[in-house]
DNA sequence: ATTAAAATTTAGACAAATCTAAAAATAGGT
DNA sequence: ACCTATTTTTAGATTTGTCTAAATTTTAAT
């Protein structure tokens, strides 16, 4: 397994969203910020290997194998994500860079140590869960803020962006993940929300509303 | 700065032991297990980019950018030998092949952090030192324990040979750095010495002896 | 059913890092 | 100083992953 083949298989499962279908090989080049030709080549390496199913013109799937490696390079990944920060106190917008390198590291032992170091987290900085060693995944029960209706409430579990400008701008208005947030009005004109987080009220735009994760507490 | 270039300028740091001197062709592809003519083809690279000296058939030398980077993939490797070692278990036997991959991570922040987190250790497993952030070696004053006189004393720093076969035995024969450790008698015949080590007493060949550093207790 | 637009693939090229085999330069022994 | 053995370099090929430009296939609109 070269990193670019790793790379391209995470691709892909993002792309899937975890789930069966074909992914086009335009969608795989935008993601990957590379060009349709070289998906086009990279996926008949990848389906000589039986990592991803491949016929000409009918899009890209991973195979179980593709599946599985992929989930075990994302389970990484995460798992770095979130030694760096509850180890190594990097902030949750500055992991993403570093946890792509670390990702690529060849041992088993080692993340299986630094899985145990972390007492096995289930989620990753950004509330996106952890695959287990065998590829099962806990996709928690979420729902965007945005979708909830006026009154509700729950707890803040995730981003849907996760770019470091977001996470800065969380950051900077004291929204983490683990705060109770109630929805107290919405505005119909710009669909603005007004929210009590932790006690304090704010007022949050659509746009910031529709990136975050929040458990309903029904 | 790739990977393959790292490490060149690694192996040709360890073939001068540090010190200036050119380096031969031939010497740099054995220890890197590649071939002559590849090498030739690096040192232009390298030299193009000023991290060695090189003129055709005069050997290669490292330049003081060169010495710079060089020293800080060896700190970085050395600094996940201790955390490998400390924070995640691995025996000094597993460490090297797992380093050999974490030095190349490029982030200056991460290397920082484990620095700190291991609090600034100035030896790694097998008792070389860390270079400092800014390129600084404390060598330590030490010498093999087959140099030393009989009924000399001192505490066991360092391994000579760090091969995983060689630190397999040490463990299994319960030699580790810090032990303290006096020669008893040496053997005209084999030059085999017996020793005292952390109060037991046991005999060791000459071929351990010349791979095994001491601290002199003078 | 046709056709224009979009997506995809092919063909050919390139850079990095390596190799083999042959040529060139150096070093050592007499 | 000469010759030979060793070391080093060159030349040309290979692999991996990428690119551009051109050709092909699919899609979607009329």
């Amino acid at each position: 397994m070269t990193r670019s083949e790793e790379n391209y298989l995470k691709a892909i499962f993002h792309l899937g969203n975890g789930e069966a279908g074909s992914i086009s090989t335009n969608a795989i080049a935008e993601q990957m910020d590379t060009k349709p030709s070289s998906v086009t080549d990279m996926a008949k390496k990848l389906a000589e290997k039986g990592l991803v199913h491949y016929k000409k013109y009918q899009g890209i799937s991973l195979t179980d194998t593709g599946t599985r490696t992929a989930l075990s390079i994302i389970r990484k990944h995460r798992l770095w994500e979130v030694f760096l920060v509850k180890k190594l106190d990097f902030t949750w917008d500055e992991v993403h860079e570093v946890a792509e390198q670390l990702e690529h590291i060849k041992s088993e032992k080692l993340i299986d140590k630094i899985d145990a170091l972390l007492d096995f987290p289930k989620y990753d900085p950004h509330g996106d869960p952890i695959p287990t060693k065998d590829g099962k995944f806990m996709e928690r029960d979420k729902q965007l803020l945005s979708d909830m209706p006026i009154h509700a409430q729950g707890v803040c579990v995730g981003v849907k962006d996760s770019s470091a400008p977001f996470l800065k701008f969380l950051d900077k208005n004291k929204i983490a993940l683990g705060n109770t947030i109630k929805i107290l009005d919405k505005e119909d004109f710009d669909q603005s929300l007004q929210i009590l987080m932790e006690g304090k009220e704010l007022r949050i735009s659509h746009q910031i509303a529709s990136n975050l994760y929040v458990k309903k507490n029904d």
